[in-house]
DNA sequence: CTTGTAATCGATATCGTTGACATTTGTCTA
DNA sequence: TAGACAAATGTCAACGATATCGATTACAAG
């Protein structure tokens, strides 16, 4: 391998000036600036890391702690991430939680031992103190659909509009002459189970209906989750006549429970879900889902952390919205006749 | 930031001592390895990633390069890489290539510079000169579903097995009563491509019937490919009763033409999808699917590395042929009336 | 003709770890 | 009891890049 001492010898330099030359840094006469240029090329010289991190502690590279890459919101997330953190010159560390909140932890004093310069997290909950404690040492936070409970300088967060989203759901329901709407509720204690319920809430008060509250499961956000929820929900008297089920994950369990029980969407049961998938269109049928835009929530949160790194954003905590989509197919159904109850 | 210097003050012994007792190498009486240990809890060193790459010139990290994340198969992939990799110590650099051979070979570039002591690629095949220059500098490295045309050393491949996969699937047809049945092929000049066709075209001579060029079209292995590659297929006379379809993406366009044509699957046409994935079960109609073991897949690329950098394993060119599995359900429908044709 | 300042470049200390080598002490064998 | 050898520990020079500092020159302002 070669070195700057290399390139210095055979550009007929210091080593000073060849770093100068590779970092555009300090004055250096355009007569040295080529000759170190050429000898960089004739070499074939690539700086090294280690050595360059050694000296100014940094590693030129971003932690991203996800739950699930096998999640197909997080799997474009990931995606938003990657392209935007490559173009800055950075590189990515993934890392898969699965949920586990000790593996979070685990990997979040990983990444701090591995000098990363800036960490993206779709945090669990349950590793608040690390992440504190990173942003006690002035580590760019950012974290994905969640925020932390008391705010701290240099934690970000990037979030879809699932309030909204929601209300814009369960209104669209209503609309087509819905009135007992169930929902499959995530957990409250998580910022956007606690936010797809708000929303559900506020758009039936919005519209002058009650909220009646066998019609709202919690349930985790999980297959199975979404199974038992919408059991417990399609089994009671009278049934809801449609169905909102808070994440993807939670659909398969729902899609599953509605087979078993022989519901027919939309006759029976109309159904919208929150997170679109690419497969929702031959969905049987067609699902109607709110969409989160994951590319730009992984886009975002990476320009959080570059921002920060470049000195561009310093200070308090910032936050980032973004608006959902609801795309319509054909498991909402059409408007009902207003007889219906 | 503590050093080992401080720690070495700290417990009253020389850096080397330190060392030693960090790396678990030479001589160090229990005594004083209690104290370093001790004297490290206290002061809550870490050691500098940095510093020690410079000096043994090891990263303790893998690249993965992946087509597309977004991909549901490269998705459990990574995923069963990333379980394996940070299982022994490593961690993970993931890359997304979009299928664009100019950003692989800049990856592939990248990661060289970033000294990772591995490299597990989901190649194009338009990346093999660079490929083939890591392995001359004996970097382990693992190619997805690919094989290189000419063997090296430290090159090994991991494979799912899909000309059996594809057999086994056009079987399935073919014992249902099938016997026009079409392909939308992948590339030829792609490993996986030509597997399946061979697959399909072996199914078909070992069950005697003829291997009619009309029925196999050729496509890229994405949606727009799927999609003119079905409406070729199914807009010809006699229709094939029957397709098979070589990827996931495919089977996107694959379904989409079909509906635009509007046939009834599994009644007019029945279909089998090479990719399995999570969703398959509450399509419509539920699919038949050739599903690949893809967590297995992530797990021995990562392991192969593994071996290879603990010098388990060493020179030649090995690969893993990992068997898929087929999963029927609606898609393939019933057997056929012998009178069919 | 000073003098101040910007431009240009090199020598060198430094970052934190490790490994080769040196040193010391203790133990065992011939 | 000498010598050999193993165990245990320390010294110190790398690894490669960078930043600080100092030195030198050029040039413009006074």
């Amino acid at each position: 391998m070669k070195s700057v001492k290399d390139v210095a010898k055979r550009a007929g330099v210091s080593t000073a000036t060849v770093s100068r030359v590779i970092n555009q840094s300090g004055y250096v006469s355009p007569e040295l600036y080529q000759r170190v240029i050429q000898a960089i090329k004739e070499l074939g010289y690539e700086a090294n890391p280690f050595a360059r991190g050694l000296k100014v502690d940094k590693s030129n590279t971003i932690g991203l702690i996800i739950s699930t890459i096998e999640n197909p919101f997080f799997a474009t997330v990931v995606r938003g991430v990657e392209s935007k953190v490559y173009n800055a010159g950075y590189s990515l560390i993934l890392c898969n939680t699965d949920n586990r909140p000790e593996l979070e932890r685990m990997y979040i004093q990983l990444l701090r031992q591995k000098r990363v310069d800036g960490l993206i997290i779709s945090a669990s909950g349950g590793a608040d103190e690390e992440i504190a404690a990173l942003a006690e040492r002035e580590m760019p936070i950012v974290l994905l659909n969640r925020r932390l409970r008391e705010h701290r300088p240099c934690v970000d967060s990037v979030l879809s509009n699932s309030r909204e989203g929601t209300h814009q759901a369960i209104t669209h329901l209503i609309d087509f002459g819905h009135q007992r709407i169930g929902i499959v509720s995530g957990p409250k204690d998580h910022l956007q189970g606690a936010e797809r319920l708000i929303g559900y809430q506020q758009a039936l008060t919005d519209a002058g209906l009650p909220i009646q509250p066998e019609l709202i499961v919690e349930a985790p956000f999980t297959a199975e989750g979404g199974y038992t929820g919408t059991m417990a929900l399609l089994q009671q008297q009278p049934a809801p006549t449609a169905l909102f089920v808070s994440n993807n994950l939670m659909t398969f369990g729902a899609l599953q429970a509605i087979r078993e029980l022989e519901y027919q969407i939309p006759d029976d049961l109309a159904l919208v879900a929150f997170d679109d998938i690419e497969w929702a269109p031959f969905m049987d049928p067609p699902l109607s889902a709110v969409a989160q835009p994951a590319y730009d929530i992984g886009m975002t949160a990476a320009q959080r952390i570059l921002d920060r790194l470049l000195g561009q954003l310093r200070g308090n905590s910032e936050e980032s919205v973004l608006a959902t989509t609801l795309v319509i197919r054909e498991s909402s159904g059409v408007p009902l006749h207003s007889d219906e109850g």
